[in-house]
DNA sequence: TTAGGAAGGTTTTTT
DNA sequence: ACCTTCCTAA
């Protein structure tokens, strides 16, 4: 956000004035015991409600599941249904609300208050753990201050643990191992656990470094993502006073999105409502697009047999989107085997067919979006009412180059980027090792930055004695004499840090994080080396994160802030926090960040075999279908227009490629849609030219797709590079192991598929 | 110890 | 094309 937000040609600055999208995650914790402003009537509140909405809303106690179906008023009934709990069986600060996001937590705080319900509790999960464990942390070995290690943070300390254990086993990256590790933290298995079930040469291999992990998360008082989870939970699971206290707080539990809940959240969900069971979860099976990090989709398909009594709500009925986008949507999403069958249906007017674009490369593509968008806005659109969707955020740069020269308003959902940069990273270090003094993952980095001489033997051997001595880190630095083999100008670079510090540690206490961030980029040096190196983009990004910091002052001019909670919701951020509906700009996102938003028009590029689905999950059956969600999800956003496309050529690692259609564009619905050639200039060349592209003669070879394996007669096993229909032929370029490249018309090869996929 | 260049590996999605 | 890491020279 930030400069990444303002890169159009427009001029998109935002006055301080006006709300900065991530600043607004500072209110999700509304606890604030506020009287029910209006003494609204319940059967207000059911006014203007469905039948099935109605039933959801006056659901009072007991489990309840809400299945929702795209554009269902899914939101509404959340809310309406918290204010009528509210003012029929309870008050609002026992109502929890959790939701995806930060932006969608505080959207329902928002609509809540607009009922006439204010104090409830609308947060994330992560957030609400993190809250948690500020206050009963000690129970699971984190002290309050403790660090929270995003995944930048979590390599180093895997660097770390590799380094500890001598282990030079290059076979892993720690990215890998990273995920290994996470994927058992997901399963709630911990590193002892991990040990003993320790089957194949991998897990052997990885089990002492997720103990070494562990132990070095432990004495640098830090917890990542998943840990907010998993202890979290274990702290629910273990300890019945807190459980009874948690659940007399809160007696009303919501859980949005409940299909994309990984293991530690289910508990968590579960063990708030032991007693009362007054748990109501809402979400759509087809929607589920997090599998991949752990998010467990039985969740949801087993509500009913975790909650015998549970009641049941179906929403069917489609309010946002014309049914032309919703038959398209719903032709696609049919084709998951492993679903429940649901009835989409919507009264709304017809509007016109969705378009599917055929582009001659991804400049094409990508010009072709933005003189749509143009002839929106020339027609009375708003930029603000449009989104361009991609299944990699590396698609964005071509559009982003389009929407420049064309001089339209964008912005890109891409919040945590921001917090990434190097120049944010280092700056935040300083202030991370001063909220926690143990976060050596911090420390090391910033150490020697801005350079003061500080290389890695002398780092390591400050850190060896600190060990040796029983001492933390910090305080050893401040007496660098006594340190062996410190000679006296390390001795005074040293000591110059830890003034540094000190100084910036009590800036802190003055109150006012812009002051201590100001002091921070100019003492440590980080302003002096930027300038030195006219890395103007740095500059211009620490001024932003100074301007964040002093939104946080402001709004917490009470003294109700700390740099602790500064640092976390940093930590916490997500992309979809970025995005300002009021900027008026066109919104580029993910497909994966798309969710639970609704645009009018909506783009959804790089509709291409190996992007979408993603050439990581085609192999796997199961994971082919979470990518046809991924595509139902990104359809269902749009009301009005929706666009798919693809290119024929795109630039991959440098070198442009051929590509070949998703197989998901074969399953839209023939009579709903509008095929569209697009050439060169991203001008549509004639309305009706599309029969030669659609694969009329070669539905036989449709579900043959680049990677897939194959066995020619002659030239024995190989692998498909492209498929390509033309003038009623498919044409293949093959990669045989023992013959090289071939190409091939499919029709007369005689190929057989080899089938690689796996059971999952 | 640092800087700078060459080589080499790498690419999904994200709280 | 891009980033990180490795290597060498100063």
């Amino acid at each position: 956000m930030f400069s990444l937000l303002t890169r159009s040609g427009l001029t998109l600055r935002r006055s301080h004035a006006k709300r900065s999208p991530v600043s607004s995650i500072s209110a999700q914790f509304l606890d604030i015991r506020w009287f029910v402003s209006d003494s609204r009537r319940p059967e207000q509140l059911l006014e203007h409600l469905t039948e099935p909405q109605r039933e959801a809303v006056t659901h009072a106690t007991g489990p309840l599941l809400v299945v929702a179906g795209p554009g269902s008023g899914k939101t509404r009934v959340i809310t309406h249904r918290a204010a009528y709990l509210a003012c029929t069986v309870t008050q609002p600060q026992h109502i929890l609300a959790i939701t995806f996001t930060n932006k969608a937590a505080n959207e329902m705080a928002e609509r809540m208050r607009r009922l006439g319900v204010a104090g409830a509790t609308c947060s994330t999960f992560h957030s609400f753990c993190a809250r948690l464990l500020r206050m009963y942390g000690d129970r699971v070995g984190l002290g309050p201050d403790f660090s929270i290690y995003d995944e930048a943070d979590q390599t180093a300390a895997i660097k770390q643990a590799i380094e500890r254990l001598d282990l030079d086993a290059e076979a892993f990256t720690p990215s890998k191992m990273l995920n290994a590790i996470s994927k058992a933290k997901n399963d709630m298995i911990d590193a002892t656990q991990y040990t003993e079930q320790a089957r194949d040469w991998n897990e052997k291999v990885i089990a002492p470094v997720y103990t070494a992990y562990e132990q070095i998360l432990a004495e640098q008082n830090a917890a990542d993502f998943d840990d907010l989870l998993i202890k979290a939970a274990r702290l629910l699971g273990d300890h019945a006073d807190l459980r009874d206290r948690l659940e007399d707080r809160y007696r009303y539990v919501l859980v949005d999105e409940y299909q994309d809940t990984n293991h530690a959240q289910y508990l968590i969900a579960r063990g708030l409502c032991l007693q009362r069971e007054n748990l109501c979860v809402t979400g759509d099976p087809d929607q589920s697009i997090y599998g991949w990090r752990g998010a467990n989709i039985h969740n949801i398909l087993q509500f009913e047999e975790d909650f015998p009594s549970a009641k049941v709500v179906r929403l069917e009925q489609n309010y946002r989107s014309t049914p032309q986008i919703l038959a398209a949507a719903d032709a696609v999403i049919r084709h998951n085997r492993k679903r429940k069958r649901k009835e989409l249906w919507t009264g709304n007017a017809a509007g016109r067919p969705v378009r599917v674009a055929g582009c001659d490369d991804a400049q094409s593509e990508a010009a072709f979006v933005a003189g749509q968008i143009g002839e929106h806005v020339a027609a009375g659109g708003a930029y603000g009412q449009v989104a361009v969707f991609y299944r990699v955020n590396a698609l964005s740069r071509n559009i982003e180059a389009a929407l420049r020269d064309a001089s339209i308003p964008y912005q890109v959902a891409r919040g945590v980027a921001f917090f990434q940069r190097k120049e944010i990273r280092d700056t935040l270090a300083y202030l991370r090792l001063v909220a926690n003094p143990l976060d050596q993952v911090a420390l090391r980095r910033i150490i020697n930055v801005p350079a003061r001489g500080l290389g890695e033997v002398t780092v390591e051997r400050v850190i060896s004695h600190a060990a040796a001595v029983g001492r933390p880190v910090l305080e050893v630095l401040g007496q660098p004499e006594s340190i062996a083999g410190v000679g006296p100008r390390a001795a005074g670079s040293l000591r110059e840090f830890t003034r540094m510090l000190t100084d910036i540690a009590a800036a802190v206490r003055q109150g006012s994080l812009q002051t201590a961030l100001e002091q921070t980029v100019r003492q440590t040096g980080l302003a002096q080396m930027w300038s030195r190196d006219e890395d103007d983009d740095a500059i211009a990004n620490a001024d932003e994160l100074i301007n964040f910091a002093a939104e946080y002052d402001r709004q917490h001019a009470d003294g109700s802030g700390s740099l602790t909670d500064w640092l976390q919701q940093i930590s916490l951020v997500a992309d979809q926090d970025a995005i300002d509906p009021e900027l008026g700009a066109v919104t580029l996102m993910t497909l994966h960040a798309a969710k639970g938003l609704e645009f009018d028009v909506v783009f959804i590029v790089g509709v291409e075999d190996g992007l979408l689905p993603h050439e990581r999950a085609r192999d796997r059956k199961a994971e082919v279908e979470e990518e046809r969600r991924l595509f139902f999800v990104g359809m269902t956003r749009a009301r009005r227009n929706l666009t798919i496309s693809s290119a024929d050529w795109r630039d991959r690692r440098g070198m442009s490629q051929r590509t070949s259609r998703s197989l998901f564009l074969a399953e839209l619905p023939r009579d709903k849609i509008a095929l569209l050639r697009i050439g060169e200039d991203g001008q549509p060349n004639g309305d009706e030219t599309a029969d030669e592209e659609t694969p009329a003669s070669s539905d036989e070879f449709a579900e043959w797709r680049q990677g897939q394996l194959v066995r020619h007669p002659k030239y024995g096993v190989g692998r498909l590079l492209w498929v390509q229909p033309r003038g009623g032929r498919t044409h293949a370029g093959v990669k045989f192991a023992a013959h090289g490249q071939k190409t091939l018309v499919l029709e007369f090869a005689k190929l057989q598929a080899v089938d690689s996929d796996d059971a999952d």
